[in-house]
DNA sequence: CATTTATTTTTACATCTGTTAAAGTTACTA
DNA sequence: TAGTAACTTTAACAGATGTAAAAATAAATG
């Protein structure tokens, strides 16, 4: 086991953390990007970008990412362990505050932030016994293994289902509260059957026929609501 | 609600529970024994005796603690309030990492040390309702309600329970693992029963009989591990 | 391709929290 | 009650981590 996360600065290890993130959505991972993301996701309120060229330079000196000055970071082999690590706990903590504790969608993430620095070892073990062993969180997003390995499900942003295809919601994007009460209120939960009833051109909005063929119904929503969900086509 | 304790820095907090702890069992609280307590109970290793007087300075500027030089601190209302929150969470965390994920008694104070000072006040409701709306946790000891009163079910030291004399073990204390391992294994925990037969003088060990009738047995005791037990006599 | 604009890094400095060592206070003891 | 031992506080300073502003670099544009 690494476990050299628990010697690491709570911010160090949040930092590899959304590395990790952007790069599972294949985005560059800049000075700029790293601050905003670490102002909305933390709690600590504003923050320097020089702040974040710091954290880098210290992450590059102890071995976790490879520095490119004015260019950016990457993960090594050693900082993606750590970064797996911490993205296991948290999405374990996730599953758990769904499960147990009756929080929804739109809450999990922000509390197990919190949390997902607090956890042994021997918590985590426990918590995955208790669950099941379970491979996804409530969003859909894949749980690392403690290998750091992910079962990764093919999907497909809801925007390029084509008309006429159905679909399973697979994972909802993690990130935005104010969104995901929205996508919880539309039933675009991970599970919920779709199909795609039409699209208009240039960025319009879309069709989509939400649930059963009886309980659902049909909802018009934008391109940036759809973008926040990844759907498994139904073979038939 | 007061929830300043989520302004204060973690050790700030932690010394606010340890007065509360001390108060609880009569000691006074000197500057040397807090710095031996938040050394062996956090994980922070050495500490020293000015880093403590600096923290007592920092709780008596901000209103938490009546400061005495040389003589050592008090809880004022305002410092009591946060600490029995902060016991709070503690005793409820307890409750949960024995029930829900089969922590044994000597496991639970550390791992429920980490995840206090991290857990939201959602997070403690929830956790309330999910234990049923406990009053004590596994070690015994009170759980203080939402407004900071605790419930005093009236105990005394094993090493005071007359000759002949039943009892039911009420609490154990909490601060030493080595010393619960050993409990444990005598079966000296809560809930269990005890007749006292006898006691040698001058500080002597004690012969208990531990545990019902027939699965039961006679043990013998130090002062030391008797001290650390509690017990409610049984009328007769 | 020179210049402007945006971004990132460096520098100088501030704050928080800890340490060690000296000085101060209290309590014990002869 | 003077002297000493034990404990506590103060003072000077160190390291980690943050900021603001200046300097450096990269990217965009006429």
């Amino acid at each position: 086991m690494t476990t050299e996360l628990r010697d690491l600065p709570v911010r160090a290890v949040d930092c590899l953390k959304y590395i990790y993130k952007m790069r599972e959505r294949g985005e560059k991972v800049t000075t700029s990007a790293m601050r905003e993301l670490l102002e909305t996701q933390e709690q600590s309120g504003q923050l320097s970008d020089a702040a974040v060229t710091q954290l880098f330079k210290l992450l590059a000196k102890e071995g976790f990412v490879e520095h490119t000055p004015y260019r950016g970071v990457e993960l090594t082999p050693r900082g993606e362990a750590v970064a797996a690590e911490s993205v296991r706990h948290h999405r374990l903590l996730e599953l758990f505050l769904a499960r147990q504790l009756g929080y929804s969608l739109d809450e999990v993430d922000a509390e197990a932030e919190k949390l997902e620095h607090a956890i042994s070892e021997s918590f985590e073990d426990r918590l995955d016994t208790l669950l099941g062993h379970p491979v996804v969180d409530p969003h859909g997003d894949p749980i690392p293994n403690k290998a750091g390995e992910v079962i990764d499900e093919p999907s497909l942003p809801l925007t390029q289902l084509e008309p006429g295809r159905e679909a399973v919601v697979r994972r909802v994007s993690d990130d935005n509260a104010e969104m995901l009460r929205y996508l919880t209120q539309l039933g675009l939960v991970p599970g919920t059957r779709v199909q795609m009833r039409g699209r208009e051109p240039f960025e319009g909005p879309l069709r989509v026929f939400i649930g059963e063929d009886a309980g659902g119904q049909e909802r018009v929503i934008g391109v940036q609501v759809a973008g926040s969900v990844r759907v498994a086509p139904t073979t038939r």
